[in-house]
DNA sequence: CGTATTATTGACTCCATTCAAAGATAGTGG
DNA sequence: CCACTATCTTTGAATGGAGTCAATAATACG
């Protein structure tokens, strides 16, 4: 064999759940030694996507529980006629793919927002490994019910006033980033405008001007994909007054 | 014993999952007579509750998946600073408690809209019942992910013109009581216009304008709660159009 | 370097909210 | 059973917040 595939089998040996960085945020966090090592046999390792791919469309069958590696992914929904809506942002230690629960077909579509890697639970084994490893299952309960929290936290952010919507995705983009160690006060968007609005039902007009109404206040600094956050506690005096 | 302790008795020992009427919108439905058997002996029948009452508060311990068996609940959340949201709305054979399954704490308060009577698993039980019954398990799975989906379709309606959101409540209530066997063109709200408003986010001011226009298109007939659907097809239009 | 996509900014419009007042309904006690 | 009260619903008029349309500016990309 040429030194290009060995280097491949090497790769794919050396990685493992025991030995991933983001084995505290993913599904092995809460989980004993011998189970990641008995879950890890089974997750599928590493795929690479790029921006615009595919990690399954609205209607396929699912296929599986995803974790995101490394890179971000949106998930999204289209609704009666046609109107694209953002569901989710996913950050590196993610979980998802749950919207294919409930009747074995993917309710949204999920696409990287930039080179992707990721691993995935599939469905066929996830039975059988819960019966096995019942700390697993206990986890994937947590984690698609946190799935519904989230969900319903994202929900009601978007009944309210417009700065407040923006405000709340800022502040938990911010949190979701701290605990994953990066920095909550420098956020490298990988959305647009456009994308921000469908998630928070704005127009990108909205979020533009809402964006330089925060940089006038001294709350954020922006330049085109890159949001400085400067004071938090002003941010989140927009939410709760 | 009295007649009527006895009686009370009797009535624990006749209203078992197997011979609910409800068994086949239920947790039962796609299990078999075996596996009915061995949950139907662990679920807690028939506590009955009346208007206000609720059947779990935001921040209460998980205490277990809950199915209703006669009357109608709402799930209320309160967002940062107060107001409330009503996150969903359920009917005899549809589960709830989901919220409860992310952290261990309901991240919403379920309430009864009417005298109400529930069946619960508890909690404690859930593991152990799971992989004693690994169907269950796939059930629960699916019935959280339909939770999830389902809350994704009411946001996504949320998003929506004002008529839009009315047309859409009203016809996932007509199937969903159709499903149940009961009328989906006659039907007796539970909930008041500003509780409407509440679940669709708009005020209770135009729920009623709404309701009103619909009247005078000719689509529906409205008699306090009690609202007929006279044109169904006209009513979908509306959502596509 | 030039083109395509994405973002900003402004003026105007419209849909749903807000405020207000009257009308209907349901629940309670005499 | 009726009167009384509280709650819920209807209806109207005025306001305002976010959307739409449009034109320019900046950025990314080949």
């Amino acid at each position: 064999m040429t030194p290009f595939v060995s280097s491949e089998i090497k790769t794919k040996l050396q990685i493992t759940c025991q030995n991933c960085n983001l084995s505290d945020l993913c599904i092995p966090r809460g989980l004993s030694q011998k189970d990641v090592e008995r879950i890890s046999n089974i997750v599928t390792r590493r795929k690479i996507l790029h921006k615009g791919d595919y990690l399954y469309r609205q209607g396929d069958k699912f296929r599986g529980i995803l974790a995101i590696k490394a890179g971000t992914a949106k998930l999204v929904s289209l609704d009666l006629d046609g109107n694209e809506f953002l569901t989710g942002y996913y950050l590196p230690g993610e979980l998802l793919g749950f919207d294919g629960l409930a009747d074995e077909r993917h309710a949204c579509s999920a696409l990287a927002l930039e080179t992707l890697t990721y691993c995935e639970i599939p469905a066929e084994q996830i039975d059988s490994l819960c019966l096995e490893v019942p700390n697993l299952m206990r986890e994937l309960f947590r984690h698609v019910g946190q799935a519904l929290t989230a969900e319903t936290s994202h929900h009601l952010l978007s009944q309210r006033g417009a700065e407040e919507r923006v405000v709340g995705f800022l502040l938990d983009l911010s949190d979701r980033l701290s605990r994953r160690g990066l920095s909550g006060t420098e956020i490298k968007l990988t959305l647009s405008r456009l994308e921000i609005g469908k998630y928070l039902g704005l127009t990108l007009e909205s979020v533009s001007r809402i964006l330089k109404n925060f940089e006038g206040m001294g709350f954020v600094t922006v330049n085109a994909k890159s949001i400085h956050i400067i004071d938090k506690d002003k941010l989140r005096n927009v939410l709760t007054n």
